[in-house]
DNA sequence: CATTCTTACGTACTGCGTAAGAATG
DNA sequence: CATTCTTACGCAGTACGTAAGAATG
């Protein structure tokens, strides 16, 4: 039995299937069933009912994770008690796409500035894609962008869910009902950039209803975007959660629209040769001040 | 951080030195050098002072100690509440000496079939070297011997200590001063077989001292010998406090001899095959019947 | 000079990811 | 048939033991 396992059992409680805690705590379905193996062969007992598509917590389970919590915290305490933040030091290159820089990025930095004061932050914002490269590259070594990765080199961790959706400003005029890919067209589309993870998220929702898509303002910047989209110039997919304060005082509409999109992820994403302990510290602070729903659902 | 590196702090603290600590939890010193080597890089700060002879605990050391001793037990409480003595199962083919047979075995036997009734025991008494070659052919998977085994398929834990001395019977009569080897060969000396942990250390006590030394009477059974001892037919090496009670009581005579014996280690010794939850239920009973010393000094 | 810890190095193992398989609703 | 867990397998990082080295009293 370690420290791992007992945080895999927590994660799988708390998330409800072994694919996405294997999400939250960088690590693949196949690792997380190979360590909850181990923990069921070391106490005797099975600690999940796997029938269908939700785990369940066996009785032996639920003491268990009891137990894991009061373990796996005070395993925190202690390298807590031991780990002086004035220790960690390092350059941290951290992309982050627009979502991020305009809402909870001032408030990270600002929180791992006071708390690691060790750490040099070197900012680069972009579209998920670019970021994606500059990963790869090695200009940076960590990212905030859409969706995760699969590269050897790099590793990902969900830190949140938004939903994005059709969003028009207070002036546009439109019928009242639920709008389709042919009734968008009608309007100026504004978009991200090619690089985007929106972008071909777009293409497809226009192709898959059978609607040719011209895209007409493309623009770098999601925040230009939403306030183009304000000022009445066309219609924008913005991440409904980021936008909400807009949305509920009425300078941007959220259009009621089919078919719906699927909620995206955010992830952190780390390339694997970067020093574990400032990469913990990081993720740690991004997951306090994130502003994103914790659950697809 | 992990469990095994607390363990070693633990161990290390009580019984003074990394090889000790090693000895007892069945690693060696380099290994118990290592654990520690991780362990402080984890804190960023040294644990011991490796000053001389004996280490010592530094200020973070001790800290660090105390949250190892609350978080060791609460592990060993999860081990303990989860894994029920009565799935623990299988054969336990276990070789002793006749120090332990004549004295805890018995303890030992008891507490084991009572706490795990699913073990099937096997035992085999005899001589240090014999049970030795029964571990490498593979006819018993345990032992209980004199010294500790250097194979790589086998693995040694310390049990404790006896010290050895020269005992007589209350008939025999002998001067009160110091007795070295030239005085003992004017007697009959009783020893265990050529197999025996004791047959060379006796043969190097007496070459060491250049006298010539002829085995007159020997026996395979430690307590045959006591009893022969005690019947005044000779002088004998034994372990004294597994013989206290016969000393106390002036049926056995410990000589003041020159120059003394080293403590003897007794280990308890597995083959590195068999199932690590057997051995470890196996030897937690050996640690709490055991009525060994626990300190070489 | 005996005792103890550290370092260097080769090996064996274990934990991980990929990819394919089986079960479920 | 989409979703989820399991199994098989290969790789890589790690923990271990051996053996030699350095420091201490």
């Amino acid at each position: 039995m370690n420290l791992t396992q007992l945080e895999t059992l927590i994660a799988i409680n708390e998330h409800g299937s072994f694919a996405r805690a294997g999400a939250m705590l960088g690590a693949t379905q196949s690792t997380v069933s190979a360590r909850i193996r181990e923990l069921e062969r070391y106490v005797g007992a099975e600690l999940f009912d796997r029938a269908g598509y939700r785990v369940q917590l066996t009785p032996v389970g639920e003491d268990l994770l009891n137990f894991a919590h009061q373990f796996v915290g005070r395993a925190r305490g202690i390298s807590r008690r031991f780990r002086q933040p004035e220790d960690i030091s390092g350059l941290v290159r951290l992309g982050v796409v627009g979502l991020v820089a305009h809402t909870w990025l001032p408030a990270l930095v600002k929180t791992l500035h006071e708390r690691y004061p060790g750490l040099t932050l070197r900012l680069d914002v972009g579209l998920t894609r670019t970021l994606a490269e500059h990963l790869r590259q090695g200009t940076i070594e960590f990212a905030i962008l859409a969706g995760s990765m699969n590269d050897p080199n790099l590793m990902s961790q969900t830190i949140g869910f938004d939903e994005f959706g059709w969003t028009a400003g207070r002036s546009l005029v439109l019928p009242e009902r639920s709008l389709g890919p042919e009734d968008l067209r009608e309007h100026p589309i504004l978009t991200l950039s090619e690089d985007s993870y929106h972008y071909p998220v777009i293409e497809r929702w226009f192709q898959k209803s059978g609607v040719a898509y011209e895209n007409l303002i493309s623009c770098n910047s999601m925040n230009v975007i939403a306030a183009l989209t304000e000022a009445g110039l066309g219609i924008s997919l913005l991440p409904q959660r980021c936008y909400r304060e807009e949305i509920r005082t009425g300078r941007l509409r959220s259009l009621r629209t089919h078919p719906r999109f699927p909620k995206v992820e955010f992830s952190f994403v780390t390339r694997r040769t970067v020093d574990e302990v400032v990469s913990a510290a990081t993720f740690d602070v991004i997951r306090e001040v994130s502003d994103l729903a914790p659950e697809a659902a």
